[in-house]
DNA sequence: ATTATATTCAACCTGCCGGTTGAACACAAG
DNA sequence: CTTGTGTTCAACCGGCAGGTTGAATATAAT
């Protein structure tokens, strides 16, 4: 339960494409909340606030050096929330519904009609 | 831009515990509103609409079979989401980052006496 | 000391989310 | 045709999310 809440804040940390963009560019290094803020079309404070929604999701670290406030990507969490999304993987890997769809709609009804 | 709406819907949506649950009874087997409804300290309505939030995301068919709606799991969407985290496996499983706290944090301070 | 820079905090707005209730609709069964 | 069942639709509510602005805070530069 406990951890469940960290995974629906992982979750709904990346369902902004705002704070995925962040989280791409947090991967080529650290770099600063204003550094960040001048590639948003969007004010400093509104940037400011998706990090530290970043942040509660534990995917972003923060070092206050100086006025300056230096950010990490924290990816530890994003492979908690592969990991679910594994439990899926053989499902959309065999793509067993798209065949069974195509059996259904075109060689079933051959096959009845055989049975019969 | 499009495909990542997509992403956006994906994401939101298994950002919800109790849609997340849906997905859990729905990979066992195809299944109608009201049973989920049954399953869920929740009222009928509220059941329905979170099955509805899965649909748009892509995640699950509805096929209207008389007065039930039979609802099919479509894990295709799972499949893209999973293939963004992908992008950042390799930082989370060599934990480079913990690695290097620990030598700033410990080694470091030493490392700078000796250089003095 | 004054000014400029990097940042958060607080308040506010709009709109969506999770949830409820009550009505309406569609179909099945008597 | 009437009744019961499975479901959506519409309206509403409290709260949170994404965004803005304005002020406050802390540090650096002059």
């Amino acid at each position: 339960m406990s951890r469940n809440a960290t995974l629906d804040h992982v979750y709904a940390a990346i369902a902004d494409p705002t704070r995925r963009a962040i989280l791409g560019r947090l991967v080529r290094g650290d770099t600063t909340v204003g550094d960040l803020a001048g590639r948003f079309p969007m004010s400093f404070n509104g940037v400011s606030k998706h990090v530290k929604v970043l942040e509660r999701a534990g995917l972003v670290h923060r070092r206050v050096a100086g006025r300056e406030h230096w950010l990490t990507l924290r990816p530890q969490p994003l492979g908690a929330a592969s990991r679910w999304l594994d439990t899926y993987r053989e499902f959309w890997e065999a793509r067993l519904q798209a065949l069974e769809e195509m059996l259904v709609e075109e060689d079933a009804p051959r096959k009845r009609a055989r049975r019969k």
